[in-house]
RNA sequence: GCUCCCUUCGUCUAUCGGUUAGGACGCGAGAUUUUCAAUCUUGAAAGACGGGUUCGACUCCCGUAGGGAGCGCCA
C-alpha cells in the first residue's frame, strides 16, 4: 500500500482503531460509535484498523471479538480492516525518510541504561524523560554488535499545541516530549508512527479516540511536522468509569459488548445510552438513529468523564423493547437463547411451533419488560407444562375458594365462543357481576392456574394466547 | 514526582453573565388498574471550597481540595 489521498472527496474520513488485546470493550464501543455517528451526519468515511503490530500480544479471537462486537452493534465500517502490521514496511520507510531529513537518529543506548536513566529523574523530582545521548552524537561512536533503535528527534524548546474539538486548545511545552521510539531496534515500527502513518495514509482527516491518547496527540503532531504532513483534526472523548467512579476495569463492568447482548439489551439501546455518556442534546434522552444521526456533533461532546449506570441503560432498553416489532424481538431472543440459562429448550419449544404462540403473547410480554431476558422470563407461561407448577405465591393465592371459584368459572367459559381477550373478559366480569365479586378477586386465581405466577399480562391476553383448549385445561387442573 | 485535563441533584446531563438552575434515570407520595408494568400528577434532591472581575456569576480569572489521563523498544 502507498501513499493515497483521502478518496472522500472532501468529505471527512475517520477511523476506529482497536488493538486486538481483548473483546469490544464499553468505552472502546462509545468512540466507535463516535466515529461512526460523525461520519453518518458528515457523510463521511468511517474505517477500521486494527492496531497489531505488537506481535506478541497480536491475537486472533479478539480480532473476531472486536468486528462482531461492531456488527451486533450495527457499526457498518467502510472498506476492508486494515491490519496495521501488513503496513510495517512503509512505517519503516517513512522512518528512514525521518532519518534522511535529520528528523531522526539512531540511538544505541540499552534498555537498562534507560530504566536507570528514568529512575533517576524519578528521585530527583524531575519529569521521568529519557534524553538520549546519541541525539547529537555521532554514529561513529556506535558500539558495535548494537542495533540500534530509531528516535524521532523533537523539539527540544517551545511547546507542541493540539487544537482538540473536545479539550480545545491543549499545549505541552516540547521540554516534557522526550524523543519517542519510532522504530524498535529490530527494526518494527512502534506505535506512535505507525498510527501517524496509517492515518495519514489513510487519508484520515479526523482523529476521535479516548484522551487516554491526548499526550500521543502531541508526540503524533511533531512526527507530522517533521514529515511536513498536514495534522488532523482531533477530539479526545472522556472516558468512561464505573459506578464506583473508579477506571472501568474488567472487574468494574467494562464488559465486552457481547455481555451486554446476552443480558438481553438492544444494540439501539445501547446506543443510545452510550451516547448520553458525554454527549447531549438538550434535554433529549431517548432519541432514534436517525435523528442521532442528524444532530450528533463534536461540540456536544463534554470533557467530563462520565460514570456506567445500568439502571439508566435498563429504562432506555425498556422503551426500545416497548417499539420493537414483536417479530423482530423474537428474533432478537433466539439469537441469544444459545447463550442464556434455559435457552435451548426454549429454543427446541421455538421450533416445533412455538414461534407463532410467542409472537402472539409479544404485545403483552414487551408492555412489561426491560431486557430480552426479561421477555423470555414473561414468556414462561406459554411454554409451561401441564399440571403448571405453582411458585408459592400462586399457591398461596389458589386456596379453596380460589379453586372452587375456578371450577364454576370453567362452566361459563366453555361456552364462550369467540375466543378473544374482549369476549372472554365479558364473560368473567358478567361474571362477577353475578356473583358480586370484584374482579380482582377473580382475576388472581386466574392467573395463578393459567400461568403459576401471580404476575404476568393481563388474563385475558393469557388465556387468548394459550387457546381455548389449553386454557381451559390448565384451568380444569385446578378446579376443585 | 512531572505534564495535561475534569468538578451542576446519588447518576447522566441542560444552561453558552441576568432562569423560581431545567430534563432524564433512580428514590418517595398519589392517580389509574385484573397482577406486574406502562402512563399521568407530584415530592425530596445540585453549582466542591476560597478569592477576585462585573451592576450582576454555575457561567470569566486565580488559588485550594478532590478526581482522571499520560509519562514503555505496549497500544
Amino acid at each position: 500500500m502507498t501513499e493515497k489521498p483521502a478518496q472522500s472527496g472532501g468529505k471527512p474520513v475517520v477511523r476506529f482503531a482497536p488493538s486486538p488485546t481483548g473483546y469490544l470493550h464499553i468505552g472502546g464501543a462509545r468512540t466507535a460509535l463516535f466515529n461512526w455517528l460523525y461520519a453518518k451526519n458528515t457523510g463521511g468515511t468511517f474505517l477500521l484498523r486494527i492496531e497489531d503490530t505488537d506481535r506478541e500480544r497480536n491475537n486472533e479471537a479478539a480480532v473476531t471479538a472486536i468486528l462482531e462486537g461492531l456488527k451486533w452493534l450495527e457499526l457498518d465500517w467502510d472498506d476492508e480492516p486494515v491490519s496495521q502490521f501488513s503496513r510495517a514496511g512503509r512505517h519503516r520507510e517513512v522512518a528512514e525518510a525521518m532519518l534522511a531529513r535529520g528528523h531522526a537518529y539512531h540511538c544505541y543506548s540499552q534498555p537498562t541504561e534507560i530504566e536507570a536513566a528514568r529512575e533517576a529523574a524519578k528521585a530527583e523530582g524531575r519529569a521521568q524523560i529519557f534524553d538520549s545521548p546519541w541525539r547529537d552524537r555521532d554514529t561513529k561512536d556506535a558500539p558495535a554488535g548494537v542495533r540500534p533503535a530509531v528516535r524521532l528527534k523533537a523539539p527540544r524548546s517551545g511547546e507542541t499545541v493540539i487544537k482538540d474539538h473536545v479539550q480545545g486548545t491543549v499545549t505541552v511545552p516540547n521540554k516534557d516530549l522526550d524523543d519517542l521510539i519510532i522504530l524498535r531496534s529490530d527494526g518494527n515500527p512502534t506505535y506512535n508512527l505507525a498510527v501517524v502513518v496509517d492515518d495519514h495514509d489513510m487519508g484520515v482527516t479526523h482523529v476521535i479516540r479516548g484522551v487516554d491518547h491526548l499526550t500521543n496527540a502531541a508526540r503524533q503532531t511533531q512526527i507530522y511536522q517533521a514529515m511536513d504532513w498536514r495534522v488532523p483534526e482531533f477530539a479526545h472523548v472522556p472516558l468512561i468509569h464505573g459506578a464506583d467512579g473508579a477506571k472501568l476495569s474488567k472487574r468494574h463492568g467494562a464488559l465486552g459488548v457481547e455481555a451486554y447482548r446476552a443480558m438481553g439489551y438492544l444494540p439501539a439501546a445501547l446506543r443510545n445510552y452510550l451516547v448520553r455518556l458525554g454527549w447531549a442534546h438538550g434535554n433529549d434522552e431517548v432519541i432514534a438513529t436517525p435523528q442521532l444521526i442528524e444532530w450528533f456533533g463534536l461540540d456536544g461532546i463534554g470533557k467530563s468523564p462520565a460514570r456506567f449506570d445500568y439502571a439508566k441503560l435498563t429504562d432506555l432498553n425498556g422503551h426500545y423493547i416497548r417499539t420493537t416489532r414483536d417479530a423482530e424481538l423474537v428474533d432478537r431472543i433466539a439469537d441469544i437463547l444459545p447463550e442464556i440459562d434455559g435457552g435451548p429448550e426454549l429454543a427446541a419449544k421455538l421450533a416445533a411451533g412455538g414461534r407463532e404462540k410467542l409472537l402472539a403473547a409479544m404485545p403483552s410480554l414487551k408492555e412489561r419488560a426491560k431486557t430480552l431476558l426479561e421477555l423470555v422470563d414473561g414468556a414462561h407461561y406459554v411454554f409451561a407444562c401441564r399440571p403448571l407448577a405453582l411458585d408459592e405465591k400462586a399457591s398461596a393465592v389458589m386456596d379453596a375458594s380460589a379453586k372452587d371459584t375456578i371450577g364454576k368459572l370453567v362452566r361459563r367459559l366453555e361456552i364462550v365462543t369467540d375466543w378473544q381477550a374482549a369476549a372472554l373478559e365479558a364473560a368473567v366480569r358478567a361474571f362477577a357481576e353475578e356473583t358480586g365479586a370484584k374482579l380482582g378477586k377473580i382475576a388472581q386465581p386466574l392467573r395463578a392456574a393459567l400461568t403459576g405466577r401471580t404476575v404476568s399480562p393481563p388474563v385475558f391476553d393469557v388465556m387468548a394466547v394459550l387457546g381455548r383448549e389449553e386454557a381451559l385445561a390448565r384451568l380444569e387442573d385446578q378446579a376443585s
